[in-house]
DNA sequence: TCTATATTCAACATATCGGTTGATCAAGGG
DNA sequence: CCCTTGATCAACCGATATGTTGAATATAGA
């Protein structure tokens, strides 16, 4: 289940934030709303439902209704299409890693 | 072992752009140079520079020197920092939906 | 219905990003 | 000692990001 590179990029992006992640924190002990997730910091309502608005995007969270209420919920297959892309590539480096260092051995014991 | 939240925004940002995706997928497969890894892309070399040394700030890369050449190396305790964090939070978010299916179970269980 | 609360929209300022061109630096090879 | 090659630095430009304030919208509740 891959994502294309566009949600990619949203992605990313989005937790290049700290807001944004510190949002991603609070939100994976359950859902809150706006006003609940402007609580920690020192900016305007209005800048945090724009921080909202970029992790919605990012596909990293959705929102239901509750009356007045837009609560935030996040999404874990979107975190997990994110390792899953950093882990293809650290994975392939550390077996080529592996791959020369037992090509090494097998220098260092021919030459002995 | 974590990093700290500068390196993290650095780090996530630094991955939220398909051209520098595109050269970690690169030297996941072995280190390469500027000249090397600019060849895929349709910009200039000075822009490939630039967005190594984002890369590099970002402590996902490191460099060496091979005479006039400056060959990339991938970090892949870097990249595992990033889905530690990640994993974090999604993992944290899956036990939370688990505990939340087991007690609907059981509220379906009694009113039986 | 009137008012308060939760959230969003719009317009604006400022900073950073990602690209360009042109100049510069550093190492190698004839 | 030149000249080429690899890479970087500096200045600039347009687009985007992040914050602000003020107005608008929508639902709740008396």
């Amino acid at each position: 289940m891959s994502v294309d590179d566009a949600q990619l990029d949203r992605a990313f992006t989005a937790l290049g934030d700290p807001v944004r992640r510190a949002m991603i924190a609070r939100l994976s002990r359950g859902p809150a709303t706006v006003n609940e997730l402007a609580e920690p910091f020192p900016i305007t309502k209005q800048a945090v439902s724009r921080h909202i608005q970029v992790l919605e995007t990012a596909g990293l969270i959705t929102r239901t209704r509750d009356g007045q209420r837009r609560p935030c919920h996040l999404v874990p297959a979107a975190l997990e299409a994110l390792t899953s892309w950093i882990d293809e590539y650290r994975l392939e480096t550390e077996r080529r890693f592996r791959r020369m260092d037992a090509l090494l051995q097998t220098v260092q014991e021919q030459e002995q």
